[in-house]
DNA sequence: TTATTTTATGAAATTTAATTTCATAAAATA
DNA sequence: TATTTTATGAAATTAAATTTCATAAAATAA
């Protein structure tokens, strides 16, 4: 079964009657969905068409439509014999597991596509544009990402913090100027550490940038921009596992993106920097 | 390529210029073009909203949706083969950066199926078994990798250090005794202190894994077991964006087989740090 | 060559689809 | 019991795709 399926599925209890209805049509009628319309959508499921825009908001998926691009990406590759994904198994070999992990991962990173926000996004890269210094945060699984932000804007010119330390980072907020930044990066957006320094810098000024799970978390409530991951949970142990791969991947974005606009200036720096390493490796 | 892209190229020749604009321009984007509308398109390939929809219909499609829903089945099929890659443009906007850098990580990740040999990767994860402490070191780019993988297995109740200090690690390799594991993250395979770390815990009596491009770099020599990543850089940029998704991919993959092997007694464990990480969030 | 028809195209209008707003009723909380 | 919050559908709005219509260029006929 799709990634997309078993996601409705493990939610259903969850929902409320009016979007298990949309939920269960959706599970007993999977194929024909991608070609429907919300007003079909509706009245299959006998809700209104507003319910359905709602539906998809409500698994973490910004559109009606990106959600039936999802969805039919999900039947096609499902069929498609690439690697029909099950859950983990007991009798599992070493390259199973591999296969296992590199389908994830890449299910994970393309169904970002339907989570991330495109306003949003951009928002979010005019408002790196506008800052000198950068504050990413997370903790526990996070901190990969944050490390990696940390490091990729170091690269362009800005200055960064990427410590998980909160006390350190308490230090270092109230240096923050207006137009700096500060990102947090916790899949559930409840995080407490997280959410107190993001409130903290909000009050110095700073703009907030939330890398969350689409849901009202605080931090979601928080945050003046929010960068959107999907909310996939396969096997616990895969879950955490791929979203921090969908947190890299936005990560990316921002640092390409700001790369990208901030052209010549950056890359005569970035060749320089590319230079001394050929250097130094011989 | 896919059936639809196959199709477009050899009506090429018979389309109109307007068409021809169109074509050509879906040939040289087909990963952006599922998620544009008629507007976008029109604007990119430089014609009207209504040719588009006609373009449609031309090709025997009989409307721009379901002209999208082919292609991006086409896509999500054909992605086997990612030869043809991406590269950015000047006038890209942020949003199709984004789709971008998704297909590219995409297509990155799914291309290590490839290059990761099964017996090495089998070998990798038998010494991990046997081992108590592992060291993972990685300079510049590779941290991220090395720093993850730090992270994930002392969750699993590994005794690991993931410090870039170069001077740190010469003092923790030392104490590595016989089946002790030290894996080096150099996507070129010549970083010079990546490889005098692997000399010298070599020297320890460890068992050094590399992680790495399929050359005959000195670390790939050197390595008792190598783990390959693909090397494919087309944009510089994206290049060096795209292996560290593949190194944690490989990281994801030892991290799950262990964690699968040890089974039970390490599920405890990490049951009991779930438990506590959500109690704190209250 | 010149007049007429056909074809290709974009701008504007229309139709269709999706989303948001707003009012209301039900549920949760004080 | 009063107040707030949440969930929902109807209606309004906005966005996307298609069709119509006018025009200019190409093809054809006189």
């Amino acid at each position: 079964m799709s990634s997309l399926l078993k996601l409705i599925k493990k939610e259903l209890s969850r929902f409320s009657d009016t979007e298990r209805k949309i939920g269960e049509f959706i599970l007993s009628n999977p194929e024909l969905v991608p070609s429907m319309t919300t007003k079909e959508l509706a009245k299959s499921a006998e809700v209104s068409e507003a319910s359905v825009t709602r539906f998809c908001r409500s698994i973490g998926i910004n559109s009606f439509r990106l959600f039936k691009m999802q969805l039919m990406k999900d039947v096609t590759v499902a069929n498609g014999d690439l690697t029909t994904f099950t859950s983990l198994e007991k009798k599992d070999s070493v390259y199973d597991l591999f296969r296992k992990v590199t389908y994830a991962n890449q299910g994970a990173i393309v169904s970002s596509l339907a989570s991330l926000d495109r306003v949003q996004l951009e928002n979010a890269v005019e408002a790196l544009i506008k800052a000198k210094k950068v504050i990413f945060y997370g903790v526990g699984g996070s901190v990969t990402a944050a490390y990696d932000g940390g490091y990729k804007f170091a690269r362009i010119g800005y200055q960064t913090t990427s410590s998980p330390d909160f006390h350190y980072n308490i230090t270092v907020i109230p240096h923050l100027q207006k137009d700096d930044v500060f990102i947090g990066i916790s899949l559930s957006g409840k995080t407490k550490n997280v959410i107190e320094l993001a409130t903290f810098a909000k009050e110095q000024g700073a703009t907030v940038i939330a890398i969350t799970k689409m849901n009202r978390s605080p931090l979601y409530k928080l945050a003046d921009i929010t960068l959107c991951v999907p909310s996939m949970e396969e096997d616990f142990r895969i879950g955490t596992i791929t979203s921090r791969m969908v947190q890299l991947n936005i990560i990316d974005t921002l640092y390409l993106s700001v790369f990208h606009m901030l052209g010549d200036e950056v890359l005569t720096a970035f060749k320089k920097a590319q230079n001394e390493t050929m250097r130094l490796r011989k």
